[in-house]
DNA sequence: TACCGGTACTTAGTTCTACTATGTAGTGGT
DNA sequence: ACCACTACATAGTAGAACTAAGTACCGGTA
């Protein structure tokens, strides 16, 4: 992964990850996929599943475990009310850093 | 400041000011003023120097030392070669990143 | 039977960046 | 003499993504 990507991606991707399942239900290897076909080919699953811990203990989702066909039970995470809480901070935390970095494109800077 | 931000800041902010430096050369206090002005008002001061001596150290900027008329000498720094391409890889980071998360809130993710 | 690829989760240790907190210095005004 | 503002520096801390390695379950194949 470029260094730059790495860098940028603390703080942005457990607001990706929350937007992620927003309305629907996932589990770490589903979520790990997803993010690869939209493009974040490189996002080590290791990230992914330290995420998912993280984000649980802060209480943004709820858990629950399900048998898989293919392999060991997934754990399916889901966004609950904090969740939503933390997911709309960050949309604003988001919109106003983004605004003023397109101002500073938009100046020719 | 938030969590959120100072976490989004990272990989993000040594961008901000490099786009500061395009075209205009600046000093570190003038910098975090800047900064201020623009809506990054906690912003710590020591944030923008240690930054300042990385990108000096990456070899993104060229220093030249100033008498002031209000204090202790300044470090203007100049954005160079290396600088400008640092910030074009930047800008191409930010896009990707940038579109992919309008693209989330777009889904209503 | 033994092996391998795909599914699925875990975690110890490293690196990088922003923060806190504090310190140093020069200038001008009261 | 003191204070406010200007101007820079840095040691130690916290947080998040990475590397690298491991565990475990299943199906197909040699």
């Amino acid at each position: 992964m470029g260094k730059q990507m790495t860098e940028m991606l603390k703080g942005t991707l457990e607001g990706i990850v929350l937007a992620l399942l927003t309305g629907k239900a996932a589990y770490g290897y589903e979520i790990t996929t997803q993010l690869r076909e939209q493009g974040f080919t490189e996002i080590a699953e290791g990230t992914v599943y330290a995420l998912l811990v993280r984000i649980e203990q802060k209480g943004l989702v709820d858990v629950e475990k399900r048998p898989s066909e293919k392999g060991p039970p997934r754990k399916v995470y889901t966004l609950n009310a904090q969740g939503e809480n933390e997911l709309n901070e960050f949309w604003n935390t988001w919109s106003f850093l983004s605004e003023r970095i397109e101002e500073l494109r938009k100046e020719g800077k």
